[in-house]
DNA sequence: AAGTAGTTTAGAATAATTCTAAGTCGAGAA
DNA sequence: TTCTCGACTTAGAATTATTCTAAACTACTT
């Protein structure tokens, strides 16, 4: 199986249009990155399992490249980081206000949608500093 | 200047039953390394920043040791381990409920004291999963 | 068609952490 | 005390994720 038409017909010009906004030169590699991320449901990837997602797909791209589209992404808002682990870098399709479920053992991330958790009491910032954002991860485990 | 009085006369034999206690063997790297983290207020090190300030006291350690005693401690319960950088680890001597500020800018973490902040809504863990923790996460930098 | 700045890439480089294999030490037995 | 053995420590190599470098390539403007 390799791409559907769907991926080519639809995601892909959509993707551009999303790159060209946010001032990227829609490349190849960019393009394909980019259908592969967001020409479905929201997802979460490493950049090892998203360059061996589109090398099993035929697409020729280097680890290098997917790092810096991966950086590049999150810097113009389309993606955003996901620290829950000490290993590896996360990256979440979903660049709204949610939470996540860590599962230690398989090292996966589950969307918990924004409203579900309520953070209540936190305290201001020192002096001199803002609160960039709250995080808030639920770390599960096989019981 | 070297180790103080105080150091070896009170915190080093605490730290000596401490470790007993967790099962580990009161060697002279492991005492020294923990009355360095428990000998005073609660703290947060880095395998390379405890390394570097024991190194400095005139402690011979090597680092493979400090990484070998900072996860025999978080097992035994003594540390706990708090993810917030991709690029290292953070080990803190508070094991107790409480949260961190994280400063982005300095790679420091700050103490939110347990009751301070309310998680609500949690949703339950996923079948065969329960949840280990919730990890709040408040980041910041200078504004 | 050509120029140029932005991109991609292979491979080297870095940084944190773990592994390996050999030497050392602590605590109980003799 | 001395012996013994498993636990512990260590230097240095190895591993892993990620970044850097410098050269080749490509998208867009003129």
């Amino acid at each position: 199986m390799g791409k559907t038409m769907h991926e080519n017909a639809v995601a892909a010009p959509f993707a551009a249009e999303k790159l060209r906004l946010a001032g990227l030169r829609p490349t190849r590699q960019r393009l394909e990155l980019a259908s592969h991320l967001f020409g479905g449901p929201d997802r979460h990837v490493t950049a090892e399992s998203l360059h061996d997602e589109v090398v099993e797909a035929g697409i020729k791209v280097s680890l290098a490249t997917v790092y810096n589209t991966l950086h590049q992404f999150t810097q113009a808002g389309l993606l955003r980081q996901v620290i829950v682990d000490a290993a590896r870098g996360y990256f979440d399709t979903n660049t709204g206000d949610h939470q996540h479920f860590f599962l230690e053992d398989e090292g996966m991330l589950i969307d918990i949608p924004g409203e579900t958790i309520t953070v209540a009491g936190v305290p201001t910032a020192p002096p001199g500093m803002t609160v960039d954002r709250v995080d808030v991860v639920v770390r599960i485990r096989r019981s």
